[in-house]
DNA sequence: CGACTTAGAGTCAACTAGACCTTTAATAGG
DNA sequence: CCTATTAAAGGTCTAGTTGACTCTAAGTCG
């Protein structure tokens, strides 16, 4: 943006799109959101949703639209976040495609609706992408791991766990979103020790929840803290996923 | 990048740039570069360096070369990340168009020669800047924040402050490093052990530099490592230069 | 030589993480 | 009613890390 539009070398002109890497956890397990192509190209393959930036869209805008048109969730109780963009040439074969990337977690969505393009969305283990058992349209794989591992690094840093917890939660609810995102099993009285000494990360409400059997567990909602100083390391090195 | 070309409302047309946050230490403040821009608009105010993504080319390919061109760097010796896309309409007044930010680290670096289209070029404090002494063209005071920010957090989880060390490097030259970008005064004692003891953050070559006076330093190499674990904290609150 | 300056090593108390144990509050079954 | 089972919640203990601080080393300058 230095440069003015004046010049030997014209600048290219191109489209711009976003794509989104849905993440939630349904019983342990890290899933992911995706679509079957209802065109071409891939057609019948699963992609990441997404869509077009409009003309006078900004960006985020675009990005929380085809949320709402993919999810039907209003997307103002998601967190979104901007991932990476995606400009290979020739990563499209429509032709010069630029792709922003962004990253959404949420609890456990209502079943996706098809979008206005896709023949049907699906919730998808991450795993079975992970380890091959799925190909993904387009760049979207390397899209889908650069989003996890943000995902892992931000849950390190970040409250954002709780958004993935429909309110209200227990503490072992939350202790299973690291769990399945960083694929590391935790000691629960050594998390909720971290959780509850990390001021403004949860607040209790002071109810408990009974479950099918063993003593009842309080129940929290999201605090106010955005960061999490100090930070909680996933330090045990193993790796269920296959990550980074 | 769901959706086919052929729908409703027709994907906008639009100008990909590339603009960089080149940072370098120099006698212990952080510099930024910035260009004096020689074209409209905005001519005659300073901004960051960039152009525009030609065609064909990868948007890290677009980066490495404005590098170049604007630094004389053979772009392969400096560290370069990709920061943030920024799309609002409107926040270029000849049109749409759509800039991905890069963040560069480097050592001082010779003086930059005019870029082809600048009308000069020029190693900037950053404090000048955040205490409103310089306003910058288009967004780029936001993409300079966030370029700023992002640098501090690299500082804390990766070995990059090494990329800002011409090598050989003493242990103090690279605590300048910390300093200057956190705007922070660490202990030197303890920011050694810290970095001691982290494998491969730095290597001895076994030879010492002389100072104008005392104690000579012993002289290091960058390391192989790339991450630090543990991170290296930032803990004291004290911000010189008004981040985030 | 002695004052001065910076590098580098060491000390110590406070804190933290990880492993593990104990108690509590519920259910299920005899 | 009593006991086993389950998971929550809380406690203990050790090893390691951090931050503040002191002390020694290796040079220069006058």
């Amino acid at each position: 943006m230095s440069k003015t539009i004046h010049q030997r070398r014209p600048p290219a002109s191109l489209t711009a799109a976003v794509d989104l890497v849905i993440f939630t956890v349904r019983d342990g397990q890290l899933h992911v959101l995706l679509i079957e192509r209802g065109n071409m190209p891939y057609r019948g393959e699963a992609a990441l949703p997404g869509g077009f930036v409009r003309d006078g869209e900004a960006l985020d805008a675009a990005a929380r639209r085809e949320l709402r048109e993919e999810t039907g969730v209003a997307g103002d109780s998601l967190h979104l976040e901007q991932l990476h963009a995606y400009g290979d040439p020739g990563r499209d074969p429509r032709g010069r495609i630029i792709s922003i990337a962004y990253l959404a977690l949420g609890p456990d969505l209502p079943m996706p609706r098809a979008g206005t393009d896709a023949s049907a969305a699906h919730w998808i283990p991450v795993s079975s992408i992970l380890e091959g058992q799925l190909t993904l349209a387009f760049d979207h794989e390397k899209i889908l791991r650069d989003g996890l591992e943000r995902a892992r690094s931000q849950l390190e840093h970040t409250t954002i766990a709780a958004a993935f917890c429909k309110e209200p939660f227990t503490i072992a609810d939350l202790r299973q979103i690291y769990e399945a995102v960083w694929g590391l099993p935790l000691d629960p009285s050594n998390f909720r020790r971290k959780v509850m000494k990390t001021e403004g990360f949860v607040m209790p409400i002071g109810e408990r929840r009974l479950p099918d059997v063993g003593r009842p567990a309080a129940l929290f909602r999201r605090g106010l803290a955005e960061t999490l100083t100090p930070p909680l390391t996933r330090s045990g090195s193993v790796d269920l996923q296959g990550g980074t």
